[in-house]
DNA sequence: TAAATGCTAACTATAGTATGTAGAACTAAA
DNA sequence: TTTAGTTCTACATACTATAGTTAGCATTTA
């Protein structure tokens, strides 16, 4: 079973979260995004934008491509 | 001076466009986007969604971390 | 039982579509 | 030359779909 892009990524983003303890308000908040936003890109259910994949990844101190 | 994460993306995806010889039109059908939308983003006019990205490096034969 | 997350709904901003005009660059023909 | 036809791109405008915000409450998990 192939997941699309959306879904990569909403996995990569929750795998670097855990991995950092952090919680989605947390990552949120050093993002710059809201809280209910990160619960959303996690369950696959947003298309983000090149902005908002650059705002998280620094976050969690990657690059965007490590994350797509 | 630093380019956007923006600006990136679109001057890759002129660039590697150019080296294939293909106008903004063949891409954009290649893609399945509208033909203004690829010069748009070449001029950094828009901010590009995960799905279009992986259209676009898709038309181009690229992985969508390699126009990132 | 508190902290974290899921989920809904309503909203605003903007991604992405569609159409048309104008101008640059290049042919070919006279 | 110059004129006309072609292709390509920039740019404006208007529209529809959806990204991203915000708040509140339900559910899960420790």
């Amino acid at each position: 079973m192939n997941q699309s892009i959306v879904e990569k990524f909403g996995n990569r983003v929750r795998e670097e979260r855990l991995l950092q303890h952090l919680s989605q308000e947390e990552l949120a908040k050093k993002a710059g995004v809201h809280r209910t936003y990160i619960g959303m890109i996690e369950r696959s259910e947003k298309n983000v934008t090149l902005e908002s994949i650059e705002k998280i990844a620094k976050a969690l101190n990657k690059k965007p491509s490590e994350l797509i």
